[in-house]
DNA sequence: CGTCTTTGACCCGCGC
DNA sequence: GCGCGGGTCAAAGACG
């Protein structure tokens, strides 16, 4: 909708920070008006040397306008610390050129410079002047203030982002290390896991079908191509009337009734309603269980934000839990089949739980990338550690705790039905990722005095983050109270949703890492791979794509990176 | 006016 | 077979 809110801000954090604060110096919009105005206000406030309250006082703005009106002023003496401010000069450049054909008109132009020149030869407006110098000197205090804030937190994101992918990459270390040390299981792994790939593929023939069928589901979670062939194929397998151990045509009957008009994403469904009575009838297992991963993370708002579009279809209330329910689908992208369901934790409402289920048949953003990424690979172990015996040694916790020893308090799964379930636990104060090695990303940005906004807690790095992680900072300079918004605001077609993607690649590399460590499964150290080319060239692509409205920039290609590096299906 | 949320109703699977 | 709970639908209202 609005998504070129940012095209015209240079650096996407800034956006991102303060893009909903209206009023505030990042509001691009109201600031270049205010600019503008302020400028063309001061003209004949200067030439009449009575209109110069009016000038001083935009009669539109707040104080904090008018210091954004004047500070611009004087900008073009100032070195412009980042885009921004350089962009808005450009504008400044604009309103100075008036300015002083303003002056060469002979009218007495009061500057923060020329004021006190201007003052003296002026008798009738000495006063008025000091003052309005005076109020020129603040608003450039102001307005340095300002930029020292940027400027500091520019730093403190680029510092948070190297100890991130210092960390991530320590733990992609680790993660290869221990694949090395469990060489010999994983080759045994690898073997069966390509038997079970051909097992597999024989079931899709119409073989009996095992767990296996949920590996599918997840690989596919975090890459685009992989998507698409799920897809297609599974569209192509559901009109045949064979069922695939997709995640589509997993969905079971429910996704089948899913022909509603809201939207034709379903049609992939409905057909497989239509042309198979009980498509999922055929598979039993695949009806039932499908794999799921639960986010544990610690958040006020309603909803934690991945980097992707949901619309919510439903809501209810579950047995034993006070708090409603909320069900989402992804919108992405049509007949995007990944789902999620956002509850609260009935004994720590603080917790919010979100469990996916699905794998996205679109490219990802950044952010989104990260989630799935995670969820993808939370799934695989989940599906790997569901192997019923072969590869006996697969016990789910087992996997969890060898492969992140670390963190073996954020990922437990529960394989008991109806679907299996990885739960990322990220509420425990002691992430996984700081027991690696402690990092300020995940202490910084969580002021603990903004904790009735969002409670300061690693969890966000990952879910909220994603949606919030320029709020933080943002709150930390500004000390505003960021309304949560509501779920409209917060799932699509929204300004928000430009918060959403230009989701500092930080946390999203972070989560990837994350991923990553938790993938011990063979089938994804490409994914670890990937995981660590996005981590690197994250950073990259936050310096040269830092733009908000571009999703499909630099990070994508570390999508279709990530996508070509699952081979799981 | 289009999109999204809300919410009661409905469908389905499961357990008794 | 019945009731329960989970999940989804779809009409109505809200919102931008």
């Amino acid at each position: 909708m609005d998504r070129g809110w940012g095209l015209t801000v240079e650096n996407s954090d800034r956006v991102g920070f303060f893009g909903n604060k209206p009023g505030f110096g990042f509001n691009l919009s109201p600031r270049l008006e205010h600019r503008s105005s302020g400028g063309l206000i001061m003209f004949p406030v200067s030439s009449s040397g009575k209109e110069e309250e009016v000038a001083v006082s935009p009669p539109t703005g707040g104080e904090r306008r008018v210091v954004l009106g004047e500070v611009d002023f004087f900008a073009e003496k100032k070195k412009p610390i980042n885009g921004v401010v350089k962009k808005e000069e450009d504008s400044h450049a604009e309103a100075s050129s008036c300015r002083k054909m303003a002056v060469n008109t002979g009218l007495q132009l009061v500057t923060a410079n020329t004021g006190s020149d201007q003052s003296t030869i002026d008798d009738g407006v000495t006063c008025d002047a000091e003052d309005k110098r005076a109020r020129h000197e603040l608003a450039q205090l102001q307005a340095e203030l300002e930029r020292m804030n940027a400027e500091n937190q520019r730093l403190r994101g680029m510092l948070t982002q190297v100890s991130s992918n210092y960390s991530t990459l320590q733990i992609h270390m680790m993660t290869l290390m221990q694949q090395q040390q469990n060489s010999k299981t994983d080759s045994t792994q690898e073997q069966e896991i390509l038997g079970r790939k051909s097992e597999e593929k024989k079931h899709e023939n119409g073989g009996p079908l095992v767990p296996r069928q949920f590996l599918d589901l997840a690989p596919g979670a975090a890459t685009q191509m992989e998507d698409e062939q799920a897809n297609s194929s599974s569209e192509e397998r559901t009109l045949s009337g064979s069922p695939h151990n997709n995640t589509e045509p997993s969905r079971n009957k429910r996704i089948g009734r899913e022909d509603s008009p809201e939207s034709e994403s379903w049609a992939p469904n409905k057909a497989s309603k239509l042309n198979s009575t009980k498509p999922v009838d055929q598979s039993p297992e695949a009806t039932m269980r499908k794999a799921r991963v639960s986010v544990r993370a610690r958040s006020e708002a309603p909803m934690i934000s991945d980097g992707c579009q949901w619309r919510k279809y439903g809501q209810k209330m579950a047995k034993g839990n006070p708090c409603p329910r909320a069900y989402y689908r992804c919108t992405m992208a049509v007949g995007c089949p990944v789902r999620k369901q956002v509850q609260r934790c009935a004994e720590d409402r603080t917790i919010l739980i979100t469990t996916y289920e699905g794998n996205h048949n679109h490219p990802l953003p950044p952010a989104a990338m990260a989630m799935a990424s995670t969820t993808s690979a939370a799934a695989n172990m989940l599906l790997s550690g569901s192997m019923p015996s072969a590869d006996g040694l697969m016990n789910p916790n087992f996997l969890a705790r060898t492969i992140l020893p670390c963190s073996s308090n954020m990922a437990t799964i529960s394989a008991s039905a109806p679907f299996p379930t990885v739960t990322l636990d990220l509420t425990q104060s002691t992430n996984p990722l700081q027991l690696q090695r402690p990092s300020p990303q995940f202490q910084v940005p969580f002021p603990q005095n903004f904790a009735p906004v969002q409670t300061p807690s690693v969890p966000q790095v990952f879910g909220q983050a994603l949606y919030n992680q320029s709020k933080f900072s943002g709150l930390q300079m500004s000390q505003e109270v960021n309304d949560v918004p509501q779920m409209q605001g917060q799932t699509s077609q929204h300004p928000q949703l430009q918060h959403q993607l230009p989701a500092h690649p930080l946390f999203a590399d972070t989560l990837s890492a994350a991923t990553a460590a938790i993938t011990a499964d063979p089938n994804f150290t490409a994914a670890l791979a990937a995981a660590i080319s996005s981590i690197i060239g994250g950073s990259q692509a936050n310096n040269a794509n830092n733009n908000p409205s571009t999703p499909n920039n630099t990070t994508n290609v570390n999508t279709s990176n990530s996508n070509n590096s699952f081979p799981g299906n």
